[in-house]
DNA sequence: CTATCCAGCGTTAGCGATAGCATTCGAGGT
DNA sequence: ACCTCGAATGCTATCGCTAACGCTGGATAG
């Protein structure tokens, strides 16, 4: 055939072979890394190799392997900031590794997502596949995986921590020290403000704040816990309903960063000052933490170190088959960060 | 052989074709949608497949057809927020188009890409690549790519803009207009602050804000031309150098938002209100832009639309194979946004 | 009534690489 | 001198799929 269409209209290891005057076997011993070659062997292979420029074909040794050394990323649009460190972590194991990572995505809610998984799966053989938040807690993708035998590793999953391989985080201990923070600096009027319940680790926030107030003994007020969804614009609404009237908190305590800039921004409207007059805290520790003023007092999630975890596990178990029977679940501690947007209260 | 680590554990075509008694060129005929199929055969092939469940392999298709339907995105770590858009835009028509997306990254400069392209296609065999900023301008990625063979389309580049498939903006147009608004508003004290001057949009948005000035009749102070580098910390530098002192400008153009983000954030230190005593206008739209109070007077470049049109130009070239002799350039204008960071200077 | 044509399907021959043995060859034991 | 053994290498059969071409039988043209 021989199409000239042909991506590999180069060097096949069989020409590799022939000028280096030995068996396709061996170049492909060679290109292995195997030890069963002589170095003299060895050395003229590569040579042949350089000088015909050889590329090998990788879905040739895709098919014959019957591995990709492709990751999926299936994500589902959070926050940007949070994408782009996971990316950062990811590709840097991935290289290492000898992997490459594809991401996929589809916008939308569980229900959609069974129906993308199935046509992701079937049009892309991944070796195996990486789930972030709120997508780990997805049963539709956990099902489609499962039912078509595709390893995965799930990031900061709240359901079933045990069950699966993942990378777990401390989030409830960590809200629980923010909280204490706050407590120290001696504010006692303190509000909160949700993310999306659709993520686990909203919930697990929360149990951290309100488990800090219950050991200091301070009742929550119902009003001043408002709901949102990790978006800005929630986050406004939010505010505006702590913030409004005279009685209101010293502090609050925000889901994420980015409703924590929203709180910042409502209380600049207000004429409060920050600290001053309102302490704000984040989470995540995202780019918005530090691209505010004053610079957000928050908690880091060492985001791309986790992603670098979880290409780790997922790697080690495509390695070693199926064999190595336990889940490896690998918990990543987070980190209070302490900026320019608390104070201790005015008097 | 027959491994049980083998993915393709399920039914192969020719399982299928067994089923229903026909060859496994029919089957492959169903599976690519070809028309000389008779209506009740396929019908009979669907049937077998799904009883079967069966997958196509996906590394056998490549082989055969030497095609991979994986395109690669080259990135260099720019902003997340470009980054995460660029994402969605590109992940939406690859779905569409039948392909997958993978991405890499070298957090490098110019030197480092040569051999990180390399290897990286050496290893992964894509049908196309696409270079965003500031990649796409790195000779040596480029040559990298040519002497490989691989087609690629680059977004927003600077040089040799007509050689190459690719999306352009017009930058210098969008910043003429920007600085325009500002004159009309009543400004003639106008500071900018430079982007990365690896980016060649760093160059166009200079020139569009100088020609603006020039046809003006107003004559820029050098004093108020700052360097930055596209970075938050680099724009709270250059603000402050513009800012101190009494003779200080009355509106800032930042070359994007995040060293806009910085400018509110001194003007704030220096408790000079946004807008009432300094105008600042961003570049880009990113979500920084709509994260501040107050929110950003801006250029949004439609960049999922620009990565979607990426996308579009390079299957189709692949589509159509290496005969479409003409190069492909799209041109996607940009949108003035006003909001709440400009206003008339004060008197 | 025969030649032509084409929709519909099958056969064959790869695509480029690797797995699993088979083979060779020299070193060391007895 | 014979045998064993293991390191280095080759042979062959796939991996699963598709391109290219070949065959068939009925519709159509003349």
């Amino acid at each position: 055939m021989r199409t000239r269409a042909n991506k590999q209209s180069g060097a096949t290891i069989k020409d590799v072979a022939e000028r280096a005057g030995v068996s396709a076997m061996t170049v492909s011993r060679v290109l292995n890394g195997e030890s069963r070659v002589r170095d003299e062997t060895r050395a003229r292979v590569l040579e042949a190799m350089k000088a015909l420029d050889y590329r090998p074909n990788i879905s040739a040794r895709s098919l014959a392997k019957a591995r990709s050394f492709f990751l999926g990323l299936l994500y589902n649009n959070p926050n940007p900031g949070y994408v782009s460190e996971l990316l950062v972590g990811m590709m840097n194991r991935c290289r290492q590794a000898g992997y490459h990572l594809a991401i996929e995505d589809s916008g939308a809610t569980d229900s959609h997502w069974a129906n993308a998984v199935e046509l992701v799966l079937r049009t892309s053989n991944f070796d195996g596949v990486i789930l972030p938040p709120p997508v780990c807690d997805f049963p539709s993708v956990r099902n489609a995986l499962e039912e078509m035998g595709v390893p995965y590793v799930r990031i900061a999953p709240e359901e079933d921590q045990k069950s699966q391989p993942s990378v777990v985080t401390d989030d409830r201990d960590a809200a629980e020290r923010m909280t204490n923070y706050l407590l120290e600096l001696g504010h006692t009027r303190i509000g909160f403000i949700r993310g999306d319940t659709e993520h686990g680790s909203s919930r697990q926030r929360e149990a951290g704040f309100r488990a800090a107030l219950d050991k200091a003994g301070i009742t929550l007020r119902d009003d001043w816990v408002q709901p949102g969804r990790f978006t800005y614009r929630s986050g406004l609404v939010a505010a505006e309903n702590l913030l409004r009237g005279d009685d209101r908190p010293t502090a609050i305590f925000a889901c994420n960063d980015d409703m924590a800039a929203a709180v910042v921004a409502v209380a600049n409207k207000l004429g409060l000052d920050v600290p001053g007059q309102l302490s704000v805290t984040g989470f995540d520790d995202t780019q918005t933490a530090t691209t505010l003023w004053p610079q957000l007092t928050t908690v880091r999630q060492p985001i791309a170190q986790m992603a670098t975890a979880a290409v780790d596990i997922l790697t080690r178990a495509l390695e070693q088959g199926s064999e190595g029977g336990n889940v490896e679940i690998r918990l990543i501690p987070c980190e209070l960060i302490v900026r320019g947007s608390t104070a201790p209260p005015a008097r």
